[in-house]
DNA sequence: AAAAGAAGTTGATATGATGTCAATTTCTTT
DNA sequence: AAAGAAATTGACATCATATCAACTTCTTTT
């Protein structure tokens, strides 16, 4: 066995793997998800029929999981940032910039996030992977929530953390689709304005 | 033409028409709504496979529709309750005591609802349906926001009235869906406490 | 009462997508 | 050069939808 010598078949079969990829992701977006279907894929990409199975056994689902795991990344860097809230000033701040930068996302893949709003409808295992991906947000802002009742900054101290954390969370997600599918005009600015105020004279005493 | 004698026809075809949609409704509750299919349907209620069709042009899609619409009514009447705010107080009791109709609902028709997610995601004139009845929420509980702003009883006199109110009925939605999956465990009163908690004080000054 | 017509039923059929698999090609190792 | 491994391939079985021409049942017309 010569481990320095490159295998042509590998590679052969990196080439296809990134041809159906690619493939995928301009049909997805042309068509949709449910338009889409591996006969054009396939095609498109100058494989076999069963190429894209012996790559993808999941299907056009997996094809499609690939293509967005570095938008979905990026969405969760937002929710990852470490802070600790002193004041209603500050949380308010720091509240409205996590939606502008949420939203702001959201405008730059519209066209990627159009699809996979429709696949989270259409498939059970994309909407299982969203559902594990928005659980991650709200434990996160939950546990900003449950610090700041400890520390006696909340107007109630019988309130449901995670009922909370869905008021913003929730809402945002819902107008992240909403810029995604084209369904509203307003400006992004605007949206995280008057979510964050909401949010945050809601929360803080 | 005898107006006063019955029409046979008409008898046999009201019946198939019954028949129809009150197998559909066990088989959507039984298998869901894409796992259930019109030949199952038929067969159930011991018609033709192409009897369903002259029924419902529509197909699956029309028939679920067509057995939603009573509950879909009553989730309405909710939202149709005029009522003007007076105080902050009066507004907390009014929004905890539709949120808490709102959700009890969602228990009562717990079933019906999950098929119903399940359908919204895979039919797009279920989706529609549903788009255009969330709309009617909005639209009435941003006019409740407009006259608060108005009458000068909110934090903040450049609230997006839409936004405002997306809070509210996007969080309520969204628990209201999570009930029907059985999703969570909390108790309807923790979540409309928390959540009418938020928005009035999100909202009033 | 028979013929014509209308209403409703029916299942065979065309269509279109998915996922599988046995055969085949291409490359590597013995 | 032969054997074996990796990757490709498209024909095929499967399954659900929607359509439609033939058919049955009942009503109206003559």
């Amino acid at each position: 066995m010569t481990l320095n010598r490159e295998d042509k078949r590998k590679v052969r079969g990196e080439q296809s793997r990134t041809k159906i990829l690619e493939s995928a992701k301009d049909l997805f977006i042309e068509f949709g998800f449910k338009e889409t279907t591996i006969a054009m894929i396939s095609k498109k990409a100058e494989v076999g029929y069963g190429t894209a199975y012996t790559h993808f056994p999941g299907g056009k689902e997996e094809i499609f999981l690939t293509n967005m795991k570095d938008i979905l990344e990026q969405f969760y860097q937002i929710a990852n940032v470490e802070f600790t809230v002193n004041s209603k000033e500050e949380s308010l701040v720091v509240t409205e910039k996590n939606i502008e930068n949420f939203l702001k996302l959201a405008i730059k893949y519209q066209q990627s996030l159009k699809v996979f709003h429709e696949a989270i409808g259409l498939s059970h295992i994309i909407n299982e992977n969203w559902q594990n991906f928005i659980g991650k947000f709200i434990e996160r802002i939950s546990e900003n929530v449950k610090q700041a009742m400890e520390r006696g900054l909340t107007q109630h101290k019988d309130f449901d953390p995670e009922v909370v954390a869905g008021v913003l969370f929730y809402t945002g997600e819902k107008y992240m689709w909403k810029v995604a599918l084209k369904q509203t005009d307003k400006d992004y600015r605007i949206i995280a304005s008057s979510l964050a105020q909401m949010y945050v004279n809601g929360l803080y005493r």
